[in-house]
DNA sequence: AATATATGTAAAATATATTTGACACAATAT
DNA sequence: ATATTGTGTCAAATATATTTTACATATATT
């Protein structure tokens, strides 16, 4: 999978490192580390989590359609 | 977590079986139905594949906002 | 030069998603 | 009556997400 470049620039609009997220969302570090690069495959409560303490949707960063791809 | 319709609505639109979905997505029936009762924490990527499968997106089944709660 | 923060990565352990096999029940068809 | 399809559920096994610990590099700071 490709890294998921919507992660990363919510992430850097709001100012907050890769630990912030890990901490706020109650994950490692490693584990967003690995969401950004692509590596694999989380589960959706903790897309949930990521999107909504970032204020965005599912669809802004988990979803390729078009727009976004 | 409570019950998924939106899943079950989706899936009934399509007139398919939760074992047609599994087929699909490449699951097992337990699975999709354990899904739509609310039991569990899918991964992403088999929201997405479910998602795709039904014509909707993450937002239609898998988010929940004033909308739709 | 030394310290701190942010990121990338890896191996081993643990938690949990998912499978496999099974049983039950209701509705429908033969 | 019995065979079939769709669903709900459960226990044990397997696959994989996530943690823990650790090391490396780059950048900024004192």
């Amino acid at each position: 999978m490709g890294k998921n470049l919507r992660l990363k620039a919510a992430r850097a609009a709001k100012d907050m490192s890769q630990k912030d997220i890990a901490d706020a969302v109650g994950v490692t570090r490693q584990t967003i580390n690995a969401i950004e690069n692509g590596d694999y495959n989380p589960s959706i409560n903790l897309c949930i989590a990521i999107c909504k303490l970032l204020g965005k949707t599912l669809n802004d960063i988990f979803w390729e359609d078009e727009e976004n791809e």
